[in-house]
Parts: C-alpha cells; structure tokens; sequence
DNA sequence: CTCATACGTTTAATATCCTAGACGACAAGC
DNA sequence: GCTTGTCGTCTAGGATATTAAACGTATGAG
C-alpha cells in the first residue's frame, strides 16, 4: 500500500469534488493544514486526520484501505461494453471481471431458437435477472418457466439450470451474479 | 468507530506479547512515546503510528480495521427510504434483501424530472446498471454523464452518486449491488 | 479594464508531539 | 539485606504539527 498520505487524501477529496477550503470547514481546520498534509510536508496526527476524513466522510480504516491504482470507470458507453458469444447468444459484459469486483452484469440476447447448453450447468455463487424483450424458457433444478418482459429470476447457481428462447424474436436479458469465487 | 488508538495499540502489542520497550526497539521510537501513546495522552503522528506498527508488523489498513464488528448500517436510511418509492421514482425489489443474498436486484424507474435525492448518497457495496429506456443523468464523484438505452455504469458505492431523468419520458434501470450488510 | 471571489500555497507564531533520561514498583537470584 | 533486571510512567526540552493570515494566480461579472 502507499504510504503516501497526501496523495491519497489529495485523490480522495477531489474524487469527492470538494475545496481545500470546502473540507477544512467541514472538518473543522484550516485550508493551510489540508494544503500541507496534501504536499507530505507534515505527517497529520491521527485526531487531525481523523477530524479532516470526518469532513468527507470516510474511516480512518477505509481511507487506509482505498486502493488508489484502482481508477475505476464508472460510465460505460454501447460500444464500450466487452461483447462474447455466437450469432445466437451474445453476452455485454457491463462490469468486466476483475479482482476486486463484487458484482458481474450482463446484457444477454438470446436470439429465436437459441439456447445456453444443451446440459444444465451448475457453479458457484448466485445470479438474477429481469427480461426486457422477447420470452425465454427458464429451467431451474426441477422447474420450468416461461418468462416475458418484465419478469425476472433469482436462484443459486450451483442448481443445475438452462436458458432457451422458445419464442419467435430474439430475447434480451439484464441479468447479474456473484463472481466466480474458488 | 473507536476513536481510542491508545486501547487499540495496547490491546495488539499485549496481543503479539511484547513489551513497550521491545515494540519501541523494534519500531524505533522510545518507550515513552508508546506509553502515552496508550495512555491517549498524544494523538500519534501518521509517520509515528507507522513506524510502531511496522515493529508488530502490522498496517494501518490492518490496525484500524481491528474488531469493527459493531460496524452500524447507520448510512443506509436514505437508500431504504429511496428504496419505498413514489410517484416519481419506484424501484421494484426482484431479489428482497435476506440474510443470506449476495445480490440486491432492481428495475428501477425514474419520472420525467425524478432525482434519487438532492444530495449525494454514499453507501458501502458495489452497483452497476443498464439503461433500457430513456435518458438519466448519472453523477458519480466528481464526473457527470448522461446515459441512454444500452449504455451502463458500474462503481463503489461509497462514492458520492445522485440520479437524475433529465429527460421528457420516463427513464427505465435494471440495476444490481452488493447487499448493504458489509 | 476593475472588482470580487475562489483556488492552492506559503510563512511566523503557537500548540502539540516526541525524545532522552530519570522515577517508583515488582520480581528473581545471591 | 542488596543487587540486577524489566515493567510502565513521568518530565524538560528540542522537533514537529497546526493555526492565522497573507500571497499569487485564475476566473467571471459589471
């Protein structure tokens, strides 16, 4: 981890889009201490510091966790989503896995006919989803259902499960899980 | 959070068996410093509380992390009151929040002019969404953007978000996160 | 342009931290 | 008893953090 203080408050407190004026009051110092600290000219005591997060606000224990490489993307355009799949399932990772992510979302099309696998999978961890278009034919465990736009799901993903457009036009999915955590 | 550094460090050196004048050889500070250190007779420097942990070893992130299992869900009453709805917006709850779910799971909708809240709201936890219809003004930290069908947006909660249909029709989310038990 | 406001930075004076060293208390060994 | 050792605590003084107030720059309004 870095142990440069100043840096991380300086990345906290713009993330945060807040003055140096603007937090000093908050927090109850004044703007020339913030400067300091931010330059790692003075190394802050805890109670300052503890006083200066207080204005943010964030624990002493997140602020010393933050992962400062980590410059997340927040936003993401149509063209930016990562695509996978075949001419009949096509899966946009909204969120790419990485370490760290606690969350997968995904936009699923399913096109007519198409179906995840002709074996039921089964794995780790939980999923759910809400159709937006098109209906599609949900097998979990022993139950099988026939969802349209508007409807959703949620179940385990170790129970075996399967996936099948069984209508006419293609089918869209939004649908998010746990990652896959061996 | 226990603002008391002073049980905190007595409690991990008397932990890791060493004495105040072993820590401080260790660390290379004096035996004083530590013991008005646990006395919470001065608030340590950064650099100084640094330098004692290194003789443990341990890190900041790690020390003030310590047993904060009494951590309150205290931040999260805007985001339950958000999450009843009205008129102009409503979240319908796929996935109910229960002990046990690792997915929060909601199709979100935003009236003409609708907004989460005029201030920011700041949780723990991750989420992520895709627009399926409409336009919303998403504003996370510092950055702003405006997104549409298609288009997503995934970050840490803990960053300061606000949403806002700045747009004529009704704005429509399918949205995921991480339960807010953390 | 001039004024006003906000930004981050710097400086002199004060408050606080930190060190070096001494203190009393307790225990073990001779 | 007297030593020898280690424990945590305390105090004076030098080192450092923090304040209050100024500085220089940039931007927008009249």
């Amino acid at each position: 981890m870095s142990l440069d203080v100043g840096a991380r408050l300086r990345s906290v407190r713009t993330t945060f889009a807040l003055s140096q004026r603007e937090l000093a009051r908050r927090a109850g110092v004044t703007n020339g201490l913030i400067s300091l600290i931010e330059q790692n000219r003075v190394s802050p005591s805890v109670s300052s510091l503890t006083k200066v997060l207080d204005g943010i606000p964030m624990s002493l224990a997140e602020f010393f966790t933050l992962d400062l490489s980590a410059a997340p993307q927040a936003f993401f355009s149509s063209e930016e989503l990562v695509e996978r799949g075949d001419e009949s399932v096509s899966l946009r990772l909204v969120a790419a896995q990485r370490p760290g992510r606690q969350l997968t979302l995904l936009h699923e099309r399913y096109a007519a006919g198409a179906a995840t696998a002709e074996e039921m999978l089964t794995h780790r961890g939980e999923q759910g989803g809400v159709v937006i278009r098109g209906r599609i034919e949900i097998t979990v465990g022993a139950a099988t259902r026939v969802l349209g736009p508007g409807e959703a799901y949620y179940f385990a993903s170790q129970l075996p499960h399967r996936f099948r457009n069984v209508g006419r036009e293609a089918c869209e999915i939004i649908s998010a899980r746990t990652p896959p955590t061996f």
